[in-house]
DNA sequence: CTCCCTTTGTGCGTGGGTTCACAAGCGTCT
DNA sequence: AGACGCTTGTGAACCCACGCACAAAGGGAG
């Protein structure tokens, strides 16, 4: 009954060309697999073996393996990934050989913060304009980003041809923005406001909730603190020297 | 360097005072719950049912049952869940029953508008410093944050008990700032800079890769290109799912 | 040319997370 | 008071994902 589906966590999405499904969680890794890349070739290397690689990503190297051969990417044996090749792959994969041009909606400190974001840029996207509602914001320029009233944001987006909108507005705000952005064609949204956005089926909506992070910190917090006090039988050195290793610290486990 | 561990992925961590293991995955959604429930607060709800604030949460009814249940609440069969006290109950999970006081390292476009970001406010989150490398910035204040070179971290952090930090400085200088903060007693670490951070044992870091973020949508963008064009491999499976009408559909549907 | 060392690629076992489906409990209407 | 309907809580199956460990394969030395 229910012709869609809601966002799929684990889902599994198909590759390219390939036919290969690549999964979820491995297209967010291939995003840092790329970062560390670079780094690497900035320093001159022309191979990497999977070892270094996951390393530098923090990831076992048998997770790197795997999910570099979703996208069927041929690794020397004995030798391991040449750089170059690996580093084009990535961006292939991850769409970058295109440029992207993206729309910042709300001129707030957290959008023109955007706008002077240099990684942004590093890896190929430009903020192409800014929008806000407050009329004494429009006709000014952000580093050379002029900023629009957001009534304009169709006609702007689509003249531009932008597909990725980025959502820097008060919660309130949020929802109509984005039923905005989504009517001036863009398929692809992020979204910094603290609310669930409903969109349409085929657009791509992805949620950095920062007093979310907060919060999750603030947990672990709270039971480390709850470990210490009530919980018989525990040994947590509180602080200590942040040079040793303690072998003995339950915070997390697994890998 | 790094003798250390990274940010673990998938790991349970023990739950409070009753020692029920709470999935990380949980962890994190519960945050999303406390901001959908807030909103339902503040429009006078009084109860609400796992199906309605499942909704506003953008998730299924019965994981969030699942989620709640790990914490031991008290719904009321029949009726719902009593909004203060499951307000109450989550606030006090995430550890938000106590006022949290961050550090903010960086005092470029993103750390000045973390300062000025009230979502924080919102939940309890001060920003009681910053920090910069930059002299020309010292001794000036933010929104009332004095702004303080980056060698008194520690004897600042230590005075006002800051046990949670974040990083908004570039790549270059963050496993730097990281280091600092562990030396002065942080424990909890957000981390905007785009590497991924070695830390000692205990000490919580979250990642917040905005070009990361950014390149996952990208690689949507290019699935989809790819599909149009001549690719013969569509499928997407059908999948009938419990979620009747969920607001949040952001399923990628071909034909 | 052959042997050996190194590293990739992957099949499989295990474990965690999500979903389904149902029993238990609470309120309410008659 | 008794029965009915609604909602929670959870037991169990499914499914993805992670990690181990090994076979396949390339390069270099002798």
């Amino acid at each position: 009954m229910s012709p869609h589906r809601v966002s799929p966590p684990g889902a599994v999405v198909l590759g390219e060309r390939g036919g290969r499904p690549v999964p979820e969680a491995t297209i967010v890794r291939l995003a840092v697999y790329l970062r560390a890349l670079c780094s690497l070739a900035e320093g001159g290397a022309t191979v990497v073996s999977s070892e270094e690689l996951a390393a530098a990503s923090g990831v076992g190297s048998a997770k790197l393996r795997k999910d570099l051969s979703f996208l069927g990417s041929h690794g020397t044996r004995g030798v391991g990934y040449d750089v170059p090749r690996l580093l084009a792959r990535l961006e292939l994969t991850l769409g970058l050989d295109r440029a992207h041009v993206v729309a910042v909606v709300g001129a707030g400190n957290l959008g023109r913060a955007l706008v002077g974001y240099d990684g942004f840029a590093r890896r190929g996207f430009t903020v192409g304009a800014l929008f806000d509602a407050d009329p004494t914001t429009h006709g000014e320029a952000v580093l050379g980003v002029p900023v629009h009233p957001i009534e304009d944001l169709a006609a702007v987006c689509r003249h531009l041809g932008i597909t990725i909108g980025v959502v820097a507005v008060p919660a309130e705000a949020a929802q109509d923005v984005c039923d905005r952005l989504v009517a001036a064609g863009t398929t692809c949204v992020l979204n910094f406001a603290p609310v669930v956005l409903a969109t349409p089926p085929g657009v791509q909506v992805r949620q950095v909730d920062l007093a979310a992070e907060l919060q999750v910190l603030s947990f672990h917090l709270a039971r480390r603190a709850a470990e210490v006090l009530g919980d018989g039988a525990h040994e947590i050195d509180p602080a200590a020297g942040a040079g040793a290793q303690d072998p003995r610290t339950k915070t997390v486990v697994s890998t």
